[in-house]
DNA sequence: ACAGGATTAGGACGTTTGTCCTAATCATCG
DNA sequence: CGATGATTAGGACAAACGTCCTAATCCTGT
C-alpha cells in the first residue's frame, strides 16, 4: 500500500500477473487495483513491457533477500535447503490456485517468445546458484552441487505444476516429505 | 493436412496453441494457418471455446492412443514406464522452445480461470492411471502404485519446465538417465 | 440440368487493447 | 504568494479481438 505511485504500480502488477498471467493483465485491470487513471502509466512506464521488466526486478530483489535470510537464519546447508522444500507448504494455497510465479512466468513468456524470458530466467537461476552452494557446503563438488541443485529446482516445479493442476494437497505434503527424507539422506553421505 | 475441414482447424489451433498459448492465438491465426477465412470459424465453432475443448478432445484421444500403443509394444512394465519417461528425449526440441503440452496448458487454463480447466487436467489422469498400472504390475499396491505414477508425472513436469526456462540438453539427458535408473531400482524391488 | 442443403468468403459490429497526448492538479521552493 | 517542475486525470487514437450476419459458392441426389 505505501510507497510511490511507481513502485504500488509494480506491486499490484506483480500480483496480478501471477495470479492471471502477464498477457491477461490489461492496464485497465492494474489501474484499477492502484487506484489511479488508466493514462497516468505513460508517465512511468513507456510500456506494458516496462512494467514487466520492472516486476521482474522485483522479484529478483524479493528473492535476493528471502534467500539472504535463510542464509543468515538456518544454522546448516540442510536446515537451508529444507526452507527451500518448503516454499511448497508455506505458499500451499497460492500455488494450488495460481502455479509457482517463477515457473509460470517464464512458462508464458517462453510461448510469447517475450524478449524478457531470459531476464525471467535468472529467477530460476538465482535459486540454482543459491542451493548448489549449499549442495557444496554439505561437501559436494561443483558439477554435482549444480546437478543436485538443479535436480531439486525440476522436482519442485513438478510438484508445483501438478498441484496447480489436480489440487491435491496430500500429493504435496507426500513429495515434500520424500524430498525432505532425500535430503537427509545426501547429508548423511549416501546416495 | 488431409480430412474435413472442421479437423484441419482442430489439428491447427493444436499445434498454434501449444506454440503460443491458447489467449495469445487468435481467430486470424488459426484462419492462416488453415487457409479459411476468418468469418467461416462459426460455422464450425460457436466460440474460441468450443474450439479448445476441441482441442482437448483431440489431445486426449492422441493420448490414450499413444499409451494404447506402448502397452501393446512394450514387452514389460518397466519398457513401457521407460516410454514415457523418453518422451522427454524424443520431444527435447520442443519441450525446449514450448514446454510440456499438458503442463503449460493446465498452467495458462488455471490463470485464465477457465472451465475447461477440469477437462485439461484429465490429461495428467491418463498419464496418471496408466503409469500407476505399469507401477502395479511391478507389484505395488494401488496407493503406492499412484503414489510413484504422480511422482514420475511430477519429476517429467520439473524438467519440462526447466528445460523450457533455462534450454539445457545436458540437464534433460541427466535427469532423464536418474529417473530410468531410479525406475530399475524399483523394479528390482528396491526402495 | 436443377433444386436444396452444406459449406464458405467477406465483412460489419461493438468492445477492449496498448499507446500516447493534453490540460488540470499537486507539491516544492524562492 | 507565486512560479516552476512533478504528477495525475481523462480521453483520443488506431489496431486487434471475438462474435455474428449474409450472400455467394460448392456439392449431392434426383
Amino acid at each position: 500500500m505505501a510507497g510511490t505511485t511507481r513502485e504500488e504500480i509494480v506491486s499490484e502488477a506483480d500480483g496480478l500477473f501471477y495470479q492471471q498471467g502477464f498477457e491477461h493483465t490489461s492496464f485497465a485491470d492494474i489501474a484499477a487495483a492502484v487506484g489511479i487513471s488508466r493514462g497516468n502509466f505513460y508517465y512511468h512506464f513507456k510500456s506494458k513491457d516496462e512494467i514487466l521488466a520492472a516486476v521482474i526486478e522485483l522479484r529478483l530483489a524479493n528473492t535476493r533477500a528471502m534467500l539472504a535470510r535463510w542464509e543468515s537464519e538456518g544454522d546448516s546447508p540442510t536446515v537451508r535447503i529444507r526452507c527451500f522444500i518448503r516454499i511448497l507448504i508455506a505458499n500451499q494455497a497460492k500455488i494450488m490456485r495460481h502455479g509457482c510465479p517463477v515457473g509460470t512466468l517464464t512458462g508464458e513468456l517462453a510461448k510469447l517468445a517475450h524478449p524478457s524470458l531470459s531476464d525471467a530466467a535468472r529467477l530460476f537461476t538465482l535459486f540454482r546458484d543459491w542451493l548448489a552452494r549449499q549442495f557444496t557446503l554439505l561437501g559436494r563438488g561443483q558439477a554435482e552441487a549444480d546437478g543436485l541443485a538443479l535436480h531439486l529446482l525440476a522436482r519442485s516445479q513438478g510438484v508445483a505444476t501438478l498441484a496447480n493442476a489436480l489440487g491435491d494437497t496430500e500429493f504435496v505434503e507426500r513429495e515434500v516429505a520424500e524430498m525432505c527424507a532425500w535430503l537427509e539422506g545426501l547429508a548423511a553421505g549416501r546416495h
